[in-house]
DNA sequence: AATGAATGAGTATTCATTCAT
DNA sequence: TATGAATGAATACTCATTCAT
């Protein structure tokens, strides 16, 4: 009997375990979204998942657990959605098309991003450590600057800091949510292709 | 019995309760600079200032009201730096002027600078209300709105949304002060280079 | 169910079940002398078992029950060591070898003994009862108290208080485990042969 | 105003600091001595003490840092009690004395004694560290230490181990406090007595 | 003007236990 | 027979704030 079901019965447990983690990320992002992070305590992330603050526990070690997860989790959801939108026909395509991708995520998932943002900019944990693993951020500032670099490489983009120009795009892309938190009609395509034409002119070699 | 005494009284009262608060808002920054802003609580700031909690509580109603003022009071410090800084020639120059003052100003208070970009990363205090009048940080905004549109009024500026653009250059300053924490030997002047150049391309009219 | 089986299943159940409580039993041992009594919740034996913490109160109705089989087992266990260990020719020859075959239980099952002194020493349960019936350990304090009455009986020993000097050779005993797991290559021989002459001595009627 | 009653406002403050701190001690010891150590929240010591549970962690920067002090005010009074009853003549006397002052002191504060001796056989606090300073004990050790070298020095006292010795005596004054609390109207003089003569003869050259 | 004392609500986390399966 | 899920009470500790002095 044991041995007869014994994928079914795990396909069972992890099914009930994944949703609830599942669920219960949801209603982290949800909280944090809302409250911000610093008002998103376990008592309140369990009660928008009406459950107790033992089953939070229960499923994530510890609160930093669960944030950790949070952030990974939309970042990782970010990355599957942006990567596959850039075109890598040349560097100022991929340039674009990743600013474009990354408002078009923020429009399919402003609350998500809203959280991790809300998570990012409150600072170190207790402890004094990072609240989530740098490398969970890292793949995207990674991303632009080998974009930077190959249009640096091509001639296609002019001589420039590369770390000064990934920071001022990151940070223009990351101001977008609580911005729309604040003002939800706001026109995020318009403001993606501002973004855009901002970045190409600061980038593009001058012309002859 | 204030109204019986002499305004030496009430001098000497205004000069030690002036002093006291000077010295707590000083003491605050040092610890919300140090610590994050949420691990500074009142007996942390305190502790810092030789005095017990009670006395913050005296010359500042609520904790609240302490950040707020650290907060104007930055605020008002940035923009009594950097205005007379601005050069008012023409569109472009004030840009690059108000840039290179902004990053200064950051230099010359890097703790300052990074207590308040701490505090208003943290989000919306206890009661869901924003930690610090958004009328502080208002002047800095109309400042670049003002340059902006001055620009775009006199050609030097191609046509772009002036909001957009505003945001970008603050939240692209914005982001030095923690930069700097983390690595305390960046070279701030050519950091405001790259930022010059990057939203003077970003701003200018296309050559004929 | 139960009534219509045969004595084969009642049997196989019983197996199974005694041998799945001495694996608790075994691995609560483990726990509680490696972390101490406070730090052994259910959570931590059932992790050292490998099981769920369901699963040991399928098997015992209430920790403190699991707790008591414990000791109950450990201090039979030491019963059945020692007592055929004790010769009974004369007093003073049944305390020495008493004495010497109660180290000797303690070195060949360190662990099982520290365990039970961490449970006896951590005091009452929550309801204020001792964690385990007090009949558990009397066979042990009954039997100094017999050997200790025949000598005086037969003027081997002189006269004393035979409680309080019970009391000091089980004390004198029971400081041993946590002494060993401090000192692993604490030589129990030569502590055996140092506490048979202690209460040699001290028993002894004085020679005329 | 300030330079004159300075050392009067301090008095004034120690004094009320002195008196809470004390009385704290006070209730944590009625409460462990009571409920035994595990039970012995700060809750129900606050309750006892009819105050918040945030007073006492005013007072006392932790729980372990309230054990702590609760243990050494003990050992420092036991220290301070049966020091001056210790007669130094010779060796004998002195062990003699010692053990009688010890058990003075335990019928004079039956209840500290039996506070500290719940805490110290609770083992260790959460992070595996003692629940307090092993220093704290350590005159009692050596104090009887010294006796017996020095006894053994002069020839009154027969060779054997120090070690076991002094913690066989050390375990015969511990188990009184638990035996006093079961048992109210044990005859400690005579316990006293007892030991003194199962010690003495322990301890004693043989007669030629 | 200033303080130390005290509080009460809130924090994350642990744990024995229950229960449906 | 055994489990994983869930709970609710309890834990030590933090903190902004109040208040008598």
């Amino acid at each position: 009997m044991q041995s007869e079901n014994t994928s079914l019965d795990q396909e069972k447990h992890s099914f009930i375990e994944t949703a609830r983690r599942a669920q219960i990320i949801e209603c982290a992002i949800e909280t944090i979204a809302v409250l911000g992070f610093a008002k998103s305590s376990l008592a309140q992330i369990a009660k928008r998942a009406k459950v107790s603050t033992g089953v939070i526990l229960y499923y994530f070690a510890t609160k930093d657990d669960l944030i950790r997860e949070v952030v990974a989790h939309v970042f990782a959801a970010g990355a599957a959605f942006i990567r596959p939108r850039v075109e890598e026909q040349n560097a100022p395509g991929a340039l674009r098309t990743f600013i474009e991708a990354a408002v078009a995520f923020i429009a399919a998932n402003p609350k998500n991003v809203l959280a991790v943002m809300n998570v990012s900019r409150a600072g170190r944990n207790e402890n004094g450590a990072p609240r989530f693993d740098a490398a969970v951020e890292e793949p995207r500032r990674a991303g632009f600057h080998a974009i930077l670099e190959w249009g640096q490489r091509t001639g296609e983009f002019r001589p420039f800091d590369v770390r000064v120009m990934a920071t001022t795009i990151i940070e223009a892309l990351d101001a977008i949510p609580s911005q729309l938190a604040a003002k939800p009609d706001l026109d995020l395509a318009a403001y993606a292709q501002s973004l855009v034409e901002i970045f190409d002119r600061a980038t593009r070699r001058d012309a002859k």
